[in-house]
DNA sequence: CGTTTTCTTGACAGGGATCAACACTAGTGG
DNA sequence: CCACTAGTGTTGATCCCTGTCAAGAAAACG
């Protein structure tokens, strides 16, 4: 069981079947240092990267030489959306921490999707939420004052390692710098800084050492406007199709 | 031939069949004002709402009442990917002008689409393009200023237009309110305003009586960072897979 | 340990927001 | 045909959130 898996087990009730080629596909694990290069823009699209392991992220560079950071890969995340024709990746896919990641091979993977539904299910559901959260991030760029984009992000990147199965009840590891932190949510560094000392001083959250803790769940959620609802964390148990309950562990609180 | 299907030719060298399946899809027409709601809410995604006329958008609404644009719709674009999973859709759809739009049939279009290869690779190809433009929306509220954002909106809407077969060399229909180019540029109207002076007096642009001229074309470009490699206008004739070439007209300058 | 990266702080500037009029247009109804 | 109204565009004055510049601290690192 890896952070794939478990994540795609949020979208659809998938059998051991499934569970098992998505393993398999997955075994070969390839590593890339912190602020390497993952993917590049040319490179074709007929292998997808699923990180396993590590924080890794979609960004591009202006011409002026101003940097944003278009998406967050967590454990879990294909960098691709799956079953995307052909193309060439358009923007860089950068590690921003020691990565262990494998890329799937896309023809593999379509074949299986046609004898499963579950994973077929999975997928698209997958596809969905990374869409969302994409649109989530043009909202706070748009409409949110630094903190409350602070804020969004955190409660959003809690929630998202918890899909992928790693536990954040004592809090979780941040690994961003604040510079990266500022090309994530179109700021400038010492904004960001000042902005978070904002945040630890009204209590709503403690970090340090690469490591964040929400004091204030509800009050850090109603600051910034975090609604869970665009992640469809329990889509599997709530799908329209009205799929199978077949999954032990849910995400209550959401 | 309507936008949708002209629009469809530019992923994938559509034959002729899938252009009289696509058009039949599209045969009923339903309208709606300037204003209305095309989806809301919880609305199921078993239909696709695809825009054969006039302008429209996706949007949210914070709880402090501020709205941000998500995403624009133009003639010929599909206001959910296609194929997508059943969900149910997240965000409000509107009309911003007079719009005159079809419900795709999910299920229909999906049958379709298991039996030619072309029209499964143009609908991949839309769903590839309306998601780099959501990441040039966040690179653009996230590094570009108030009036590169401007620039760089009127290019892709110069451009988006002319793939639904709307021709622009004289210009185009561009209309948006200020409030609206506000919500979607995340700004304030009064600031849309004076932008839009500075444009103008930079003789780049000409926007009167909802009428939108590039007068400088490169010079705009420059200005606001805009590369239209992002929206992949001649796809059918570049793809990766090495599709054969059938398209008459091309968009040269892109 | 020295070196580099990251974090923090201060002073200051500026892009964009806010508030408030006023003009212009377009639709509406008498 | 003309008031009336509501929405839109324009302008000015002012404020403030965020950016810029710069320089120390602190932490990470080899």
């Amino acid at each position: 069981m890896n952070a794939f898996v478990n994540k795609l087990c949020r979208g659809a009730p998938l059998t051991e079947a499934d569970k098992t080629v998505l393993l398999d596909l997955t075994r070969s694990v390839r590593r890339a240092e912190k602020g390497r290069d993952i993917a590049v823009p040319g490179d074709s699209s007929r292998s997808l990267p699923v990180i396993l392991r590590g924080w890794a992220c979609r960004y591009q560079v202006l011409a002026n030489g101003k940097r944003q950071i278009v998406m967050l890969y967590l454990p879990g995340d294909m960098c691709e959306p799956f079953g995307l024709l052909p193309h060439f990746i358009d923007d860089n896919i950068a590690a921003l921490t020691p990565v262990s990641f494998s890329t799937l091979s896309q023809d593999v993977l379509r074949t299986w999707v046609e004898r499963s539904p579950t994973c077929k299910q999975a997928l698209w559901w997958d596809l969905l939420v990374a869409t969302n959260i994409e649109r989530a991030q043009i909202v706070s760029l748009g409409r949110r004052s630094a903190a409350e984009r602070l804020g969004h992000l955190f409660c959003e990147i809690e929630l998202r390692l918890r899909m992928a199965g790693i536990p954040t009840e004592s809090g979780c590891d941040m690994p961003l710098t604040q510079v990266e932190l500022a090309d994530l949510l179109g700021l400038t560094p010492v904004h960001v800084n000042r902005s978070l000392q904002d945040l630890r001083k009204a209590g709503l959250i403690s970090l340090e050492n690469r490591r964040l803790i929400i004091r204030e769940h509800q009050e850090l959620r109603d600051l910034s406007d975090f609604d869970p609802c665009y992640l469809h964390v329990n889509y599997a148990q709530t799908s329209p199709e009205g799929w199978p309950h077949s999954l032990s562990e849910t995400i209550d609180d959401a």
